[in-house]
DNA sequence: TCATAATTGCAACTTTGTTGCAAAAGTATC
DNA sequence: GATACTTTTGCAACAAAGTTGCAATTATGA
C-alpha cells in the first residue's frame, strides 16, 4: 500500500512530512528511533514535528513502539496480518532492533488476583551479521 | 544480612547514605525508582549521589534494574538464591513493579545465526489490590 | 591523630520529550 | 483557481532523567 493510501485509510491528511515518514518506516528492515528518522528526512524537519507525527501514528495504530531501554525507543510500521504483541530482538553490538515471529508466549506464574493485559519481551543478544 | 555486612561483602566503604539506601531497598516490597529512593532518604541527599550509588550497586551486583518504560526505571535488591533474570510485573493502575518467580522461559523462534544473551520480560496488568 | 583516598554536593550540561503560540500548508467550497 | 477555514509545522521555552568536572567533606588505615 502506498504511503498516501495508508494516510487516507486512517483518516489523516496528506502532508509531505507524513508521506515521507511512512515511506522511511516502510523501507526500513529494522525499528527506527526518532533520531534515525530525523536523519533520514533530508530537509531538516523540526524534532517536535517528528515527535508529534510519531505519536499520531502510534495512536492511529500505524506503528508500534518498542522500548529497548531507558534511553532508546524505536518504532516500526505495523504491516497487515501482523500483530503488535510479538517479542523483539535487540542486538547489543550493532543496536538493531527487529520484530520476531509471534509465538504463543507461555504464562508466567502470577500471584493470586493479578490480571494480565499485555506482555513485553525483549531478547538481548547478537544478530547474525555481528556473529560472523 | 545487615546493610553494613552487604557493603563489606562487596568491598564497598561504609557511608551513611549507602547504608540507608540498602536498608530502604531491603525493606521495600516492590521495586523503587531513584525518585522514590530520594523521598525515603529523609535528609535531602543530592540526586547525583543517588544516581552514582545506584550505578555502583548495580555494577557490584547488589541490585538489578527494571526498565518499565521510557521514563520509568526501578531497582530492586538482589536477594540470596534469587536470579536476576526473572520476569517482572508492572501494575498499570498503581504503578507498582514486582519480581515474579523464575520460570523457565521458552525460546522464541529466532532467525538463523542469532545468539541470545538475556531475555527481558515485563508483564503489564493490574495487581490484586487494584482488582478488588 | 593524621595523611591519603574515596565519597558527596554543587553547578553546568546532555538527551529525550512536551507545550503554547504564530506562521505555513492542507482541505473543501465555490 | 481563488477563498475561507482547519490542520500542521516550526520556533522558543520548558521539563524530567541522567551525566560530568571539580572542590569540599568524609572514611580508612597507619
Ligand atoms: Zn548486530
Ligand atoms: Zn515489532
Ligand atoms: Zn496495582
Ligand atoms: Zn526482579
Amino acid at each position: 500500500m502506498k504511503p498516501e493510501d495508508i494516510l487516507a485509510k486512517h483518516g489523516l491528511s496528506r502532508t509531505s512530512i507524513r508521506t515521507k515518514l511512512i515511506q522511511i518506516l516502510a523501507e526500513a528492515h529494522e525499528a527506527l528511533s526518532s533520531k534515525e528518522i530525523e536523519q533520514q528526512l533530508d530537509d531538516n524537519v523540526d524534532r517536535v514535528t517528528i515527535y508529534r507525527t510519531i505519536k499520531l501514528f502510534e495512536d492511529k495504530g500505524l506503528i508500534h513502539k518498542i522500548v529497548v531501554d531507558e534511553q532508546s525507543t524505536k518504532y516500526r510500521l505495523i504491516r497487515e496480518n501482523k500483530s503488535t504483541d510479538h517479542p523483539h530482538f535487540h542486538c547489543i553490538k550493532c543496536d538493531k532492533v527487529v520484530c520476531l515471529p509471534d509465538t504463543p508466549l507461555p504464562c508466567c506464574d502470577l500471584p493470586q488476583g493479578f490480571r494480565v493485559s499485555t506482555q513485553n519481551t525483549i531478547i538481548e543478544g547478537t544478530c547474525q551479521k555481528c556473529n560472523k
